[in-house]
RNA sequence: GGAGAGAUGGCAGAGUGGUCGAUUGCAGCGGUCUUGAAAACCGCCGUACUGAGAGGUACCGGGGGUUCGAAUCCCUCUCUCUCCGCCA
């Protein structure tokens, strides 16, 4: 969420900025929360001086309670009386000012960066780039990848049916020797460009949930254990990213640079038809996630970098790709500035999208209460980003159909060592 | 699942009704000394809100209560640890 200070001292410019986001509540949430926030103040002010009132009788007492005055000790008893009423009924008003304004900043998103394209979805998102030629297939038709997977007996979809259901695939063979290979890989090149290694937890409590913000946004999205109140972590960012809740770390430790695989699990409630298609969108999956925790004046350069990290890992595996600077209305809530990467699949003939790259600014962080001290002992909010990088199943996708030949599949060269095979067929 | 113990500042660990926002040690920061470092010595060293500032207020796991006054007493919830049981 946006800080008091970002929001009452910015009026206008926070209102300007929601615009692109298309938040059409920005200038009347907001005009609340300034107006909460000056009875806040004012309301605090008056409580804190009774309660100073209070404070300073009762050390009197004491001291006449030990010094035998004890008539003057029992009128000084009464004289609180009428404080703590008044400070009873004004801090009780203060507890609603402050519920009413975090409840008005938990609506209000992330203020997205100047550089954000205007646009209200998917298709006013910006082509920053194209790379890779599209494969042509020539004397057979290409197969989608759950054709191929069939063909080759890679992937199991019935079978994940009849184990758990629609969306957990089963992989076999080479086809599950393929997903041990890219997630080494991709592992290996995240620990190359300078990530530290973390294996967190898969479920996660609810206090992490609420500390990325999937929760209470997303409560549907995510596996719930009722028992116990535990979630399935839809992404490896809500347990990497709540180790830095509630920490100040020092300018020195930043940037923190942390990779991490894990399985992911979503509901996707409400997905239907060719999104969901083979591996298109899956109820379980495996990533690996790039999270970084960042002073605010390098977030920007970090940003670059893990841009710059997942290019290199498409051109690796030598695939198709571009990538879009989403526009204000096809960016998440919380995000200051995302781009998306996509491969292109040629059976399907469309593009996938296999990584998210976002800058958060200090919106996370000041959910999570993750805060750094500067070089001159200042405490301030850092900035959080993070990005896939990358997840498998539209990569395995992408490179079973692109890949393709009329004699099996090709594995592309830096895949080779981590496969142990050169080509399925 | 059964029984017991506990939750205090970055960590360790005192504190059982009145200058306790909290003793002390370690870590950290600054300084003296030193060619430099270490050691020793001296000083500083929680967070948030509020205030121009001085300062004020809140916070000793969470919530509630008793009291003029609570880290300390009572209720309640949560979590952690130990032992037993079960188990990869």
């Amino acid at each position: 969420m946006l800080t008091l200070k970002q929001i009452t001292s910015n009026r206008d410019e926070v209102v300007r900025r929601l615009a692109k986001k298309h938040f059409t509540r920005a200038a009347e949430l907001i005009d609340q929360v300034i107006a909460l926030d000056a009875d806040r103040r004012s309301t605090q002010k008056e409580l804190d001086s009774k309660l100073a009132a209070v404070n300073q009788l009762s050390k009197s007492i004491g001291v006449l309670m030990q010094t035998g005055k004890k008539a003057e000790a029992e009128s000084a008893k009464a004289e609180t009386a009428q404080y703590k009423e008044d400070s009873k009924v004004l801090s009780v008003k203060l507890d609603e000012l402050e519920l009413a304004i975090r409840d008005l900043l938990l609506q209000i998103p992330n203020l997205p960066q100047d550089g954000v394209p205007e646009g209200t979805g998917a298709e006013d998102n910006v082509v920053e780039k194209q790379v890779g030629a599209i494969p042509t297939f020539e004397g057979f038709e290409a197969l989608p990848h759950w054709e191929l997977a069939k063909k080759y007996d890679l992937i199991d979809f019935e079978l994940g049916v009849k184990i758990s259901g629609a969306g957990f695939p089963v992989y076999k063979g080479k086809g599950a020797r393929l997903q041990r290979a890219l997630i080494n890989f991709f592992l290996d090149e995240a620990l190359n460009a300078g990530y530290l290694e973390i294996m967190p937890p898969t479920v996660v409590n609810a206090a992490s949930g609420y500390g990325t913000g999937q929760l209470p946004d997303k409560d549907g999205q995510m596996y719930h254990d009722a028992q116990d109140d535990l979630y399935l972590i839809p992404t490896a960012e809500v347990p990497v990213t709540n180790i830095y809740r509630d920490v100040i770390l020092t300018d020195k430790e930043l940037p923190i640079k942390n990779c991490a695989y894990t399985q992911c699990f979503r509901r996707e409630a409400g997905s239907y038809g060719k999104d969901v298609r083979g591996l298109n969108r899956l109820h379980e999956f495996s990533k690996i996630e790039i999270v970084r925790i960042d002073k605010p004046e390098h977030s920007a350069a970090s940003h670059k970098e893990m841009l710059a990290h997942v290019e290199n890992l498409l051109a690796k595996l030598e695939l198709p790709y571009r990538i879009l600077r989403l526009c204000g209305g096809d960016m998440s809530f919380t995000a200051a500035l995302c781009f998306d990467f996509e491969t292109y699949s040629a059976a399907q003939q469309r593009w996938l999208e296999v990584s998210s790259v976002s800058n958060f600014e200090s919106y996370q962080a000041n959910r999570l209460k993750c805060r750094y001290k500067t070089a001159d002992g200042k405490t301030e909010l850092c900035h959080t980003l993070n990005g896939s990088a990358l997840a498998l199943p539209r990569i395995v996708a992408t490179l079973l159909e692109n890949n393709q030949t009329a004699d099996g599949i090709r594995i592309p060269k830096a895949l080779i060592p981590y496969c142990g095979f050169d080509k399925i067929d």
